[in-house]
DNA sequence: TTTTGAGTTGTTCGA
DNA sequence: GTCGAACAACTCAAA
């Protein structure tokens, strides 16, 4: 016990319930907690999300600072700076599994050989723990979980008595005001305010008006909390706690997938929807970007994306489906937009999900599936409440037009104050025409497939 | 090896 | 207004 350890922190901002600290602190007598900006990440993340990670690096900080040490920050390439920094101590980290953290990890621990310990402290059960019947990776998510709800969880040690160093490095950089407050511990007490209302869940869920969903998915990114934890904290007593578990689980599904089907980062699932004749129009494109396509849903969703860095979960799939199927445009460039804009953006739940609503995915959901925004749009935000926070400009609407400016009368839309094409979009495609311009051409990709 | 049952989140149409 | 069927067959996972 004369040694000394570095742990990489990456996407496990946090002391509790951390295999790669715990285990670190309880083999070493120090401990150098390290993090590394790695400027090829940081290019690809927008402000919400930097401003976010600086938050809470800033959090760890402090939580460390009452170990008696600080967190060492660092800039460069992570393979270059990792060996560097640790110089002959062990290196302990937590593993990531998109194709990119894969490469970088494996050239660092390279060059680390066998002074390198990897753990798993981001999903319940890693990639490639939970197989199929005969050793293959599941690709279809209900057999999947449950394996996943049936099988024991491995939890991590308790931190040891390692000291910890105080050399900061450069220190933890300066950002603006982030969308949750940084840390662990505020993270825990989100946890608790979501353990409140968690029966709820089941019929709130799908309501962008309330504020009913956990809001966990910017901790889950940067592993302010683990999902061992929150399982812990939820339980799978209720139903309420059940459905949202069950969400942890499609978490790990998508990490399982991307880690066994890492083509699918780039491409299509299935190799015949990379066939898909997009239109990928550029003006289309703007419009659904800046939030002005007409259709209000998508709109407001757009505009909070743009705001908050964070969209609620039903308005994603609204969104993304009107991109791909209304729009006929790639999914990747959406992947790519949501991914540098999204406070949680995350590849391979980005990934996942939009290779879901785009039918091009694992288990993914039928092509002929196209949500009709406006039925979407009266179905779940009921009284247009979620449309008038995001698109001010319609708020005078009444709930009967909300949904769908362009079908009010002149009398209506003068007493709101509205004038279409001018104030407000008129819809940038017609939904019903744009629904069998994508069934023609997704049959057209199958077609040619079967051929 | 073959068979069988099952498959996140919807929409539209016609009876 | 309500309800069931069609959408399109296909792939996966387990027995």
């Amino acid at each position: 016990m004369t040694d000394s350890a570095v742990v990489w922190f990456r996407r496990d901002l946090r002391i509790g319930e951390n295999p790669a600290w715990g285990n670190a602190t309880k083999d070493a007598d120090s401990v150098l907690p390290l993090f590394v900006v790695d400027p090829r990440l940081m290019a690809a993340a927008g402000d919400h999300r930097r401003n976010q990670l600086v938050a809470h690096l800033a959090g760890l900080d402090e939580d460390l600072q009452s170990e008696g040490g600080r967190l060492h920050v660092a800039v460069g390439d992570p393979v270059d700076v990792v060996p560097a920094v640790s110089g002959s101590a062990n290196v302990y980290w937590n593993d990531d599994y998109t194709p990119y953290a894969r490469r970088r990890d494996g050239a660092v621990a390279a060059k680390l050989g066998d002074r390198v310990h990897r753990f798993h402290g981001n999903v319940v059960h890693p990639p490639g723990t939970l197989l199929t019947g005969s050793g293959a990776p599941y690709k279809v998510f209900t057999p999947f979980s449950k394996r996943w709800f049936s099988e024991p969880v491995r939890h991590a040690p308790e931190p040891g008595p390692a000291a910890v160093s105080v050399d900061p490095g450069i220190g933890v950089p300066d950002g603006d005001e982030p969308l949750m407050a940084g840390g662990e511990r505020a993270a825990l007490d989100r946890l608790e305010a979501f353990a409140a209302v968690v029966g709820d869940y089941p019929t709130t869920r799908d309501r962008p008006d309330l504020d009913a969903t956990s809001r966990l998915s910017a901790d889950l990114k940067f592993g302010t909390l683990s999902p061992l934890q929150i399982m812990d904290r939820i339980g799978t007593e209720t139903d309420g706690a059940r459905a949202f578990v069950r969400q942890l689980c499609w978490r790990d599904f998508y990490a399982a997938v991307i880690d066994a089907f890492p083509h699918t980062a780039q491409r299509a699932m299935r190799p015949e929807y990379d066939g898909i004749e997009w239109r990928n129009d550029d003006d289309d494109f703007s419009a659904w970007c800046a939030g002005r396509t007409g259709y209000p849903i998508v709109d407001a969703g757009m505009r909070q994306l743009a705001g908050e860095g964070w969209v609620h979960n039903r308005v994603r799939m609204i969104v993304a489906s009107f991109l791909v199927k209304d729009l006929l445009i790639d999914w990747r460039w959406g992947e790519r937009f949501f991914r540098r804009w999204l406070v949680d953006g995350d590849v391979a739940q980005n990934v996942g999900n939009w290779q879901w609503v785009a039918g091009t995915g694992v288990d993914a959901a039928p092509y002929f599936r196209v949500f009709n925004p406006v039925t979407q749009s009266k179905k779940f935000d009921p009284s247009g409440e979620y449309i008038r926070r995001w698109v001010p400009e319609l708020a005078e609407l009444g709930n009967a037009h909300i949904h769908a400016p362009w079908e009010s009368g002149p009398l209506e839309l003068a007493a709101a104050g509205i004038t279409l094409d001018d104030t407000y979009p008129l819809p940038i495609v017609d939904h019903a025409e744009a629904r069998e311009r994508c069934l023609e051409t997704y049959q057209r990709a199958r077609g040619r497939a079967g051929t």
